[in-house]
DNA sequence: CATATATTCTTGGCAACCAC
DNA sequence: GTGGTTGCCAAGAATATATG
């Protein structure tokens, strides 16, 4: 049966929905190219946006012993491909999950499924992921009962029963992260490692990579897809364009002042040092030759290639043995006219001298030479040219193993049969054609293998309809394939696509090298870089920038509004940081009251029981600030749960002056700037409004309230 | 602020590779 | 051709973030 009418048959068995079922040929359609309904491993690397250097990324259904609940998953995930456009990662991501649902239901039929086999998945998946794992499959499984409910009217009404609150907590993960917070010390001694003069290959290489992260906080695979031309400069900004992820806004990541130097530098190293795997790159999507690999795997196609390179190969003019003449010149790889040239000289041993080869090379020279001009075929060089030649390997003109594994950049087969297939060709076609001056015959054209077997280039972003948004040869980072290992050489003929695994892999290391100092450690280990909080060999992930990043420019006093928008979050995240920056903005508002550097009741108080007792001020202020309110121009120490304000949020108009629960951090750029411009608003409204007026002296009082507390003067 | 979706992080293991 | 080494892919686990 076709795959299309699998899926008709099991839509109409179950009563599908219509709506389900008007669209059943389009579902087929959305499947990944070559792979129908009744298969049990997706490949489903197109649907991937940013795939790397992945060729692979099979969806398996294999364990799914209901074949209508397969059905119903594979259905499910193709129409969320087709009607939401939905990621390849996120749908490998949904069906980990709903292949429990198999597992509760066991040997119970697809129309029998009910809340309680909901209850058991939901069970399993509880026992066996950590975290915030369960709670997230959990929702994968809701959705997939209401879709259930919707399309086949089974009776599902199961709502996850997980809470999530204790596992994904923002605030706790906060915390959490707050205690891993990178040293600055370690990034300092990474950026600074750029100027050292001992680098290996990779380093050098990476550090660079590493330091664009830093300036910009990008997600790894934003900085690992970033194009060729990112860089601006606008007037004395500096700033990197890139392709954002996760529904972008914003396409340009502002760098600081500070780092300008630094990141142009970093910048300028990695151009010079992929410039050559951009031409590489170019060169093979104008002409994308065939996938070897593939090839060498599939008899048929080793036969059907190979017979097209012996072909090649022995049709070409400069592969001919039996030029008239003219000698070939094997160290040179060139053809000479030998015997003018020692006429030309005058005798053999000039000759020799010239061409810097011993007196009998020469003679072995002319022998070629001559004997080509009565179609024969050099004899052996050694032995003074006695013996026929029966070996051509070292002969770079005649075809064999080592020619095609040159020419195909395949260094030995895996295949065993397709090996043997090879060899038997190869001497074929060096025996009984080339060595004979013959062409070997071209095999009967075959359009199908020819398609079949095309190297296919892929972009390395495309968008939802899978069009290519940017190519190999307009990335930034793209190298010729081990050039960054001294433990392989290069291939000048093929590229690497230096992806998030790479730069992960670069900074955190080998599993298996760790600790060794050797290419595969982690940089901070081979680098020696320490971190001074646990005095042990750093260790911190790409993601983990983004947040120290953010965390440096809130504490810099940058707006969370103005933070948010350079990392392209939208409006509705500010919230997000908005709790970072309170839980900020309150421990820096703690630490002003210890230091004497706040104004208002609670600082007063703090300090005076401090003069007694250290202890009873830090209790007092723990209690004080576990309920502060944080507003711009200050911390409010009132419960706004349990009262209500009496000064109606005129903090600086209260009957006792200032108002005794508000509390003003001196050392909180935020905060002096909103207070001064209250102040500004309080003296302008008085230039307008006459004296006469009640609103006058409210203003009045509202001036010289502010004035009172010092904040203005303050530096 | 919960929900839905989109990424990152970690690990095992295959096979390409190198040196002899 | 063999034995050890190394590159890095593929899959799965876990986390981050957009949105209504």
């Amino acid at each position: 049966m076709s795959s299309s009418a699998v899926l008709l048959n099991f839509l109409h068995k179950n009563e599908a929905d219509n709506a389900l079922v008007s669209i059943s040929s389009r579902l087929n359609d959305a499947l990944p190219p070559g792979v129908s309904f009744t298969d049990d491993q997706w490949n489903i690397i197109d649907w991937f946006k940013r795939p790397g250097n992945s060729k692979v990324r099979n969806l398996d259904f294999s364990l799914i012993q209901n074949q209508e609940l397969k059905l119903a998953i594979k259905t499910y995930l193709v129409e969320k491909r087709l009607l939401s456009y939905q990621e390849g990662n996120g749908l490998a991501a949904i069906l980990p999950p709903l292949c429990l649902i198999d597992e509760a239901l066991g040997a119970r039929p697809f129309n029998k499924i009910t809340n309680a086999v909901f209850e058991e998945t939901q069970e399993l998946i509880q026992q066996r992921y950590n975290k915030s794992v369960p709670y997230r499959m959990a929702g994968y499984l809701e959705l997939f009962g209401k879709w259930l409910a919707i399309n086949f009217g089974l009776r599902i009404t199961y709502t996850k029963k997980l809470n999530s609150n204790y596992y994904h907590g923002r605030k706790a993960t906060d915390e959490d992260r707050e205690n891993k917070l990178i040293h600055p010390h370690i990034l300092v001694d990474l950026i600074n490692a750029n100027q050292r003069e001992d680098l290996i290959e990779r380093d050098k290489f990476y550090l660079s990579v590493f330091t664009l992260l830093i300036g910009t906080g990008f997600r790894i695979n934003e900085l690992a897809t970033l194009p060729e031309d990112s860089l601006i400069e606008e007037g004395d900004r500096l700033g990197i364009r890139f392709f954002p992820e996760k529904k972008p806004k914003l396409d340009v990541r502002w760098i600081p002042n500070d780092w300008h130097e630094t990141v142009k530098d970093a910048y300028e190293r990695i151009l010079r040092l992929t410039d050559s795997g951009r031409t590489l790159a170019a060169e093979k999507r104008k002409s994308p030759g065939l996938d070897w690999t593939r090839i060498m795997q599939d008899p048929d196609a080793t036969r059907y290639f190979v017979i097209e390179f012996c072909h090649q190969w022995t049709s070409n003019l400069d592969h001919h043995l039996l030029i008239q003449g003219r000698a070939w010149f094997q160290s040179e790889r060139r053809y000479i006219d030998i015997i003018s040239l020692i006429g030309e000289l005058g005798s053999k041993s000039a000759a020799s001298r010239l061409l810097k080869v011993s007196r009998h090379t020469v003679d072995y020279l002319l022998d070629c030479q001559l004997r080509a001009g009565q179609g024969l075929l050099p004899r052996k060089a050694q032995g003074r040219c006695k013996g026929e030649r029966t070996d051509w390997d070292t002969d770079s003109r005649v075809i064999s193993m080592a020619r095609l594994f040159e020419h195909t950049n395949i260094s030995k087969f895996t295949n065993k049969e397709c090996h043997e297939i090879a060899i038997k060709l190869i001497e074929d076609a060096r025996d009984n054609y080339q060595l004979k001056g013959k062409t070997y015959p071209l095999p009967e054209s075959n359009s199908k293998l020819e398609k079949q077997f095309q190297r296919k280039e892929r972009p390395i972003i495309k968008d939802d309809e899978e069009n290519a948004v940017l190519w190999p040869e307009e990335a930034l980072l793209v190298i010729p394939k081990y050039s960054l290992t001294s433990k392989r050489r290069t291939k000048h003929n093929e590229y690497y696509f230096v992806s998030d695994g790479g730069i992960s892999r670069w900074l955190c290391g080998e599993l298996r090298s760790l600790g060794t100092g050797k290419e595969e450690d982690s940089v901070f280990s081979r680098l020696n870089i320490i971190d001074p909080k646990t005095e042990a060999i750093a260790k911190f992930t790409s993601h983990d920038i983004r947040h120290w990043l953010t965390t440096y420019y809130l504490e810099g006093g940058m707006p969370s509004e103005q933070v948010a928008l350079l990392f392209n979050r939208s409006e509705a995240q500010n919230h997000v940081y908005d709790q970072t920056l309170s839980t900020t903005r309150l421990k820096s508002l703690k630490n002003s009251i210890k230091e004497g550097n706040a104004i208002g009741h609670v600082a007063d108080t703090y300090s005076n029981i401090a003069t007694y007792s250290r202890k009873q001020a830090e209790e007092y202020l723990e209690a004080c600030t576990l309920q502060m309110n944080l507003m711009p121009h200050g911390g409010c120490s009132l419960n706004w749960g349990m009262e209500s304000c009496q000064n109606h949020n005129a903090c600086f108009n209260s009957p006792e002056g200032v108002c005794k629960s508000l509390c003003l951090d001196l050392n909180d750029p935020e905060t002096k700037k909103e207070v001064v411009q209250l102040h500004k608003e309080a003296a302008s409204a008085l230039l307008y409004i006459p004296e006469t007026s009640p609103q006058h002296s409210h203003y009045q009082s509202i001036k010289q309230n502010i004035e009172s507390t010092g904040v203005l003067n303050h530096e």
